[in-house]
DNA sequence: TACAATACCATGATATACCATATAGTCCCA
DNA sequence: TGGGACTATATGGTATATCATGGTATTGTA
């Protein structure tokens, strides 16, 4: 079962090399590609990811003879042409293209942010800060109403 | 599984010749044909790309409409008798008819842009424009809302 | 014969695969 | 319960293969 918690920060290399936590990796690996799809959060200064089969059917309900709605073409090709296909090598790690890096300001270390069946790569400090926030909100509202609604988006 | 995503910028020479990028190659080998088929969008200024085998289906698809009705000619006649059948070379380069080029406004340099199970060609300004403007629509809405409401679209 | 389209060959840059090491975590046994 | 051996993981570096691109040869065709 695919489950994303926690957090975890590694190094990234001079080459642009970082290692996905490995605890990631068993829930990422598909028949037909072993690595991660990752684009631009819409929301956050952090690059979203998912695993290949969670973007097919992403892919699959836009598809077809949908050459005919303006709106819809647009926001595909948002979200398409702005994912990136990385692979696994060997010892697991990725290469984040420039492009990304420089959205979400990561530079040496990059978090990996659980999110139950995505996650999220945030420069550290940018993520503490963010939690720091979420954290004050959180303490001021029900925490049980939040939990149920999650849940029930969970089901979706 | 077929999944056209990212953008790739290869130059085109002066034959006219440019590279498919070599994640897309994979995808697009069929058993009746090794190439793409191109034609003109109709809403944008781009070249629609797609495989062999995707073509077969839009064809098809036009065949089950009406034999009489007006968008059948219109479709058909648009996408069907205005399509170009492009092989690779050796090297998995293709060759863009000038008649396209123009439309698109391609001149030294072509982007690729995936699509999910299609992808565009783009001239690289023309797209950079386009995309600046969709990632300005797009950051104040939901992404799982997008989504949501393409599934139940693709119901009907 | 001249021209254009296609097939074939060459090369530098880049990304991928491969190997090597250190560190941290886990398990087993005393 | 503590120590030590083993294992998995993160990280670093090197070799190899792939890719985009440029050029030349060959075929077909007008």
């Amino acid at each position: 079962m695919k489950l994303f918690i926690s957090q975890y920060t590694n190094k990234i290399d001079n080459k642009g090399r970082v290692s996905v936590p490995a605890d990631y990796r068993i829930s990422l690996k598909t028949e037909f590609f072993n690595g991660i799809i990752a684009f631009r959060s819409f929301k956050f200064k952090t690059i979203e990811a998912l695993d290949y089969e969670k973007m097919q059917k992403i892919a699959d309900s836009i598809d077809d003879l949908d050459f005919f709605s303006q709106n819809k073409n647009a926001l595909s090709t948002a979200i398409l042409s702005d994912s990136y296909k990385l692979p696994f090598d060997s010892e697991g790690r990725i290469n984040l293209p420039k492009d990304l890096l420089s959205f979400a300001g990561i530079s040496n270390y990059a978090t990996f942010v659980g999110r139950g069946s995505t996650f999220q790569i945030w420069d550290p400090s940018i993520f503490k800060n963010y939690l720091h926030q979420t954290r004050k909100n959180i303490k001021n509202k029900n925490l049980s109403l939040i939990i149920k609604n999650r849940q029930k988006d969970e089901k979706k």
